[in-house]
DNA sequence: CCTTTGACGGTAG
DNA sequence: CCTACCGCCAAAG
């Protein structure tokens, strides 16, 4: 069975896997990681990461192509200087950014 | 235990 | 595009 501590690894290392200037979504990293239900375990991890973390959180967002973090201010600015052009309402374009492993 | 919460996802209208 | 639901599930209360 796989629990969320062997989960939590995979998911982590995914998300450090995304390559800049890309975007990956909530569902897309868990399904990857072997675990197509548990989509929101992806966001809650990212919640928990020291604000210190070297990961690109900000590379994560909602299979929508929005931004779902509450701090979209500082996610919009990482990305920004990552070159992903978030466009109003937090939008952003999975056809043209999303990571294709 | 049972209930609520939430950085989700998908469908239907 | 938006609202309304529903399914899902670990964690917190």
């Amino acid at each position: 069975m796989t629990t969320t501590n062997e989960l939590k690894p995979r998911i982590l290392s995914l998300v450090n896997h995304i390559p800049p200037g890309n975007v990956a979504t909530y569902g897309q990293l868990a399904t990857l990681a072997g675990a197509p239900s548990h989509s929101r375990l992806v966001g809650r991890i990212l919640r928990e990461l020291p604000s210190a973390t070297r990961l690109p959180w900000f590379r994560v967002i909602s299979a929508s192509g929005r931004i779902s973090n509450p701090n979209a201010i500082e996610q919009r600015q990482r990305l920004y200087e990552d070159g992903v052009v978030v466009g109003k309402n937090n939008r952003i374009s999975l056809q043209q950014y999303q990571w294709q492993p």
